[in-house]
Formats: C-alpha cells, sequence, structure tokens
DNA sequence: CTGTTAGCGCGTTCAT
DNA sequence: ATGAACGCGCTAACAG
C-alpha cells in the first residue's frame, strides 16, 4: 500500500479513501491511484482489516456430515447467501461428537468469525453453553440446542410425520411401524411424537424399531416383521438413513411395495422418484432452510440492538410428495 | 494478551513464548502465566498471528456445487484432513462459473490463504493462468486445469470407461449406448474416449448422446431410442446425473433392465444397492481423493522448495461394482 | 531466562 | 481535500 501511495505521489490514506470511498477525493488524483493499484496490481489484505477492529467478514458453519445431502445442500445455500453479503465461511465437520463441536467452535472464534451457523452435534447434549461464545450470534439449524440463547430454524417435524402417517391411515393401513435412528436425536424424537399423535388419534397401536442406522439390524427387525402374520402392512422411516436401510431389507426380502407394505420416509431425494416403485416421502425446504438461516444471522449482524433481543425462532413447512410407494396412484402397476 | 501479562507480572513477551512453547520459561512464571490465562480466558487472536508474516493457518476450498454427493464427500475429506492439521478451510462454491471461480480465488487471497483445493468449473476453459496467483500452491481435483502448474489428484477415467463397456461386450451387447453431459466436460471427454477405445477395439460402433443434464432430453432420446427395431440393447451413463435422468426415462418407459437394456453408470452412490435391479457402476475413491489432494497440498506448504518442483500428478484408479443392472447375478430375478 | 523495540497492513483521529 | 501519527494483537530480533 505504500507503494501504491508513492507511485501516485499521494499519502497511504488517501489509498485508503478512494479504495473504501470514506471520503471524496478528486478526480484527478483518484485517477492516480487508480492506474497505480493497477501496475502493481495490488491486493488489499483483508486480515490488517479485520485486525483494524472492525468485522472479519466471515462467518463459521458447523455441520456433523458434509455427505449427508441434506447438510451439504444447507451448506450450498448458506455459501451462496454469504458471497452476497461478501463473507467469507469457514466450514468444519464434527462426525456428531460434541466435544469436536465445542473445540471446533472455539477455533472459530480464534479466527474472529462474525458469526456462525450450526447444525449442532445429535447426541442431544451441547456444550456450547459457555459463556465464551456469548459474544457471537449463532443460528441452529435442524435442531435446536436445548435452554440455549441461540436463533433457530427449523421445520415441522411433528405435523409433516402426522400427516404421513395419517395418509397411511386413509390408505387403510391399521398397523403401521415407526423406524428412525436413536430417540436422543430431536428430529427423530419429534418425528416419533407425529407418528404417536396421528396413531392415538385414529385409536392404533404404535410399534417402534430404533437403531436404524444399523443396515443388519433394520435387516433383521424387517425379517421378523414378515414373518409374522399380524405385521404391520406399512412403514414411516423417519429419516433418509433408515429409508435407505429399510428399502433395502425390503428389497432382499422380496417384499413387494406398496401391495405387501406400504412406505413413505421423511426427506426427499433425488432418487426417489427411480426408485420401483417411486418413494412417497416428506420433503423439507433444503435450500430454504440455509437461506432463511443465513438471513436471519445477517439482520442479527446487521442490527446493533443484537444482544438485547430474544431468540428468533422459525419453523418452516414441510410438504407430504405423494408418490407410488404410500399405495396412491397404483392404477397402472 | 497485554492485560494477561500484567496480571501475571511479566512482559508480552513472556505469555507469547508460554503460549507457543518458542522458547525455554521457568516453571514459576509460565504457572502463573498458565493461572492468569484461565482467570482471564484469553484466547489467542489468529488474525494477528497470520498479520504478523507467517502462515493464516487456512486453505481455501473451491467447489462447483456443495450439492453433488461426489464434491461434498471429497469437501469432508478434506476438512477432516485439514482438522489434523489445525488448518481451517475457507469454503465457496462457483456453481460452474469461471468468472465466479476466478473471482473467489481473488477473495481466498485477499484472506491470505496458505494454499487452495479446487474443484475446477466444468466448461474446460479457465480463467486462473494469472500469475497472479503464482505465489499460492493449488491442487486441482477430478478435472486437471489444462496448462497450468497446479498440483492434480485425478482417477482413472478412461479406463474405467474402457472395462465397463468391455464388461457389456462381454455380456454379448453388441449396441451400447455412451450417454453423458456436454462433451466440453474433461470427465465426460475422457469417459468417452475410454468407451470408444472399448468400442472400437471390438470392432463396434459407436452412438453417443449428450446433454444428459437435461431430463426432458434425455427422455426424448430414449423413446425414440426404445422405439427403433435396431436400437441399443445396453447403456453406459459417463456421470451420476446422466445416470438419474436416463434411470428416470427408462422407468417411465418401462423398459425392463437389463433384460431389454443393460446398464452400467459411473460414479456409485449409497441407492444403488436399493434399486430394482441393483445398479452397476465405476466407483471413484471419492474419500480418497479429497484426502491425497489435501495431503499433497500439506506436503508442499511443508516443504520449502514448493515453488521449484515440478507439478504432481496423482491417477486414483477406480472400481468396476458389478451389481446386477448389467446383467450380472440375474439367476434370481 | 526475560523485557523492550519495532513493525506486519490497515483505518481512525487529528492536524494541515 | 489530504497527510502524519497512532494502535489493532501479535512475535522476531535484539538487548539485559
Amino acid at each position: 500500500m505504500r507503494d501504491v501511495a508513492d507511485r501516485a505521489g499521494v499519502g497511504m490514506m488517501t489509498v485508503s479513501r478512494v479504495l473504501n470511498g470514506t471520503a471524496r477525493v478528486s478526480e484527478e488524483t483518484s485517477r492516480r491511484v487508480y492506474s497505480a493499484l493497477e501496475e502493481l496490481n495490488y491486493r488489499p489484505n483483508h486480515l490488517a482489516r479485520a485486525l483494524r477492529g472492525f468485522r472479519s467478514n466471515s462467518i463459521g458453519l458447523i455441520v456433523p456430515y458434509l455427505y449427508d445431502p441434506f447438510f451439504a445442500s444447507c451448506a450450498h445455500a448458506i455459501s451462496a447467501v454469504a458471497r452476497q453479503h461478501a463473507c467469507s465461511v469457514l466450514l468444519t465437520t464434527t462426525n456428531e461428537s460434541p466435544e469436536a463441536e465445542l473445540e471446533e467452535c472455539r477455533q472459530l472464534l480464534r479466527r474472529q468469525i462474525d458469526g456462525l451457523i450450526l447444525i449442532p452435534a445429535g447426541s442431544g447434549r451441547s456444550l456450547l453453553g459457555s459463556p465464551e461464545f456469548a459474544g457471537t450470534p449463532i443460528v441452529a439449524i435442524d435442531r435446536p440446542v436445548p435452554r440455549s440463547r441461540f436463533d433457530r430454524v427449523l421445520v415441522q417435524n411433528q405435523q409433516g410425520a402426522c400427516q404421513a402417517v395419517q395418509h397411511l391411515i386413509e390408505h387403510g393401513h391399521r398397523r403401521i411401524c415407526f423406524i428412525g435412528l436413536r430417540p436422543e436425536v430431536y428430529t427423530i424424537q419429534t418425528r416419533l411424537a407425529g407418528y404417536e399423535q396421528a396413531i392415538e388419534a385414529a385409536g392404533l397401536k404404535s410399534e417402534t424399531f430404533f437403531h436404524g442406522e444399523d443396515a443388519q439390524a433394520t435387516f433383521e427387525f424387517l425379517r421378523q416383521l414378515h414373518a409374522r402374520r399380524d405385521g404391520p402392512t406399512a412403514i414411516f422411516a423417519a429419516n433418509g438413513l433408515s429409508s435407505r436401510h429399510a428399502l433395502h431389507a425390503i428389497g432382499l426380502l422380496g417384499i413387494s411395495v406398496p401391495d405387501q407394505m406400504a412406505f413413505i420416509g421423511f426427506d426427499d431425494f433425488e432418487l426417489a422418484d427411480v426408485l420401483h416403485p417411486a418413494l412417497s416421502v416428506v420433503r423439507q425446504p433444503v435450500e430454504r432452510i440455509g437461506q432463511e438461516a443465513a438471513e436471519m444471522l445477517f439482520a442479527r449482524l446487521a442490527g446493533d440492538t443484537s444482544s438485547s433481543s430474544q431468540p428468533r425462532k422459525l419453523m418452516l413447512p414441510v410438504e407430504l410428495v405423494l408418490r407410488r410407494s404410500c399405495g396412491c396412484h397404483n392404477d397402472h402397476p
């Protein structure tokens, strides 16, 4: 910057002013500065800017896994919004470990991020209560952080699950099985509540299987289910992973969908309509979740009253996408 | 830091030394420093460290899309390796636009990244030749940047495609169709070369369809193909997206796989063995690609002779995963 | 072993 | 309208 100033025959301050438009500079000098910038192809140093005491213009993003399409799509949307705000994204992954989450969060603070978007590790317990994070706006996605001051963007898990199960009931099913991951995971828990709400309203009996993250266990469970005479005639799978494992097992066992077993999953995915039969699912507005979360964060960063106001809570609607696995459109098999 | 030093009754330099272990400090004082650090729960500022002229301990990661599972898995692996090296990852997305790529790359340099991992935008042309990037180690993944000095990690696209097509030929197919995206994309181009190599070696006639990124066009093409009496009896789809669109169309047209039409795709995915029939694919070592790229970059950053040496080139093997869509294991249909 | 000085690149404050 | 000096948080170089 010194070099640029010398070359243009001005002081460093003038260069700074030209770059930021902080104050008026005469046509003549600003032209000289611009050409000097060109010739030395000068690049401002964001780090120094940040150090000077203002914003670093970067936010943190913490996700459990990136290879989960749901998280990845959120991250993509967040990255896009951040760019619009001339803001960089520092990405880290936790593999669902609260300890890693805490450590990564600290690292991000050391890097002077202005704010943080977080998909909390799924264990239910969170180590982020510590006051060391009090100064940083944080938005939680997909899962809330219990008893925290963090803003949150969630979806209507309970309503979505309830609606899906009701739909199965309308198809005439009276024995419907819920398959999910560990019940400590918030989303599973909430979707279970929706399932039970629908089951109870119809006066039916609930039947559940957890540990859908274990492919082998899921297979065993479905094998026994299939052997029973009075076994369920429909399955509601509470997330993408348990859907996959259940469908895999169903395929191996030669169970026909939806005739012998109707199926609705939670979470849409690219190949859902390529499957045979095409899968009915509860779809989350994935991109919008990331987008809203990012915009919520930037709103915080813009507002100066940030610390005083209440946590914002946004709950986005889900959509029941009816394809064929639930029994709909089954006229041309 | 000043506060910490005062509280411990020492100079700032001593604090710095305790933190970094740069020089020996007496037991006594270091204990005092540690407790002062605790009490004020001091957090070092990485930005200031970076400004001081050394490493920023951060790397850039540029991907076209994050919702492509291939890219996302690479990114996850990279993030994991970076953490091991106590290094942050600055993530940006380009939506396959070379202009965005250039712009993002500049932004990252302003942020003083130590190195960059890049999945180049697919157009074939790259704007990254500019000498402004000469000082930064760069590793390209999945696609090379033509005429560049960048290190690269690629996979055996040609061999993989060739092997897959050979396999179809061994199943007795003599009319095999190649479906891909725009031929400017490096991976498509290389896989096409592998396809043609196998086709020519067997003395067959090549038949190709591009624009597999367009679902409607793919459907139209397959409809016409299906109507022909002498149409292909097998399809090789050159990537995940064209596989999806082709499979979707095949489903709609009621074409039975593999009896009426055998199928092999490039790129494995979670649901490949849930499809009916389970999909045969050429699998890339996704996590390993990201991992090797990251390690290649950190090797550069560690070595001081970085600028002088030749670009490193790594080509990882692919694996033909035979399920049922190619005609294998078709004994229990 | 420890403290002092200087400066990384930038922007604010005050003086011109 | 423009420039000089100071300091953001930190550490390499040199004293002591």
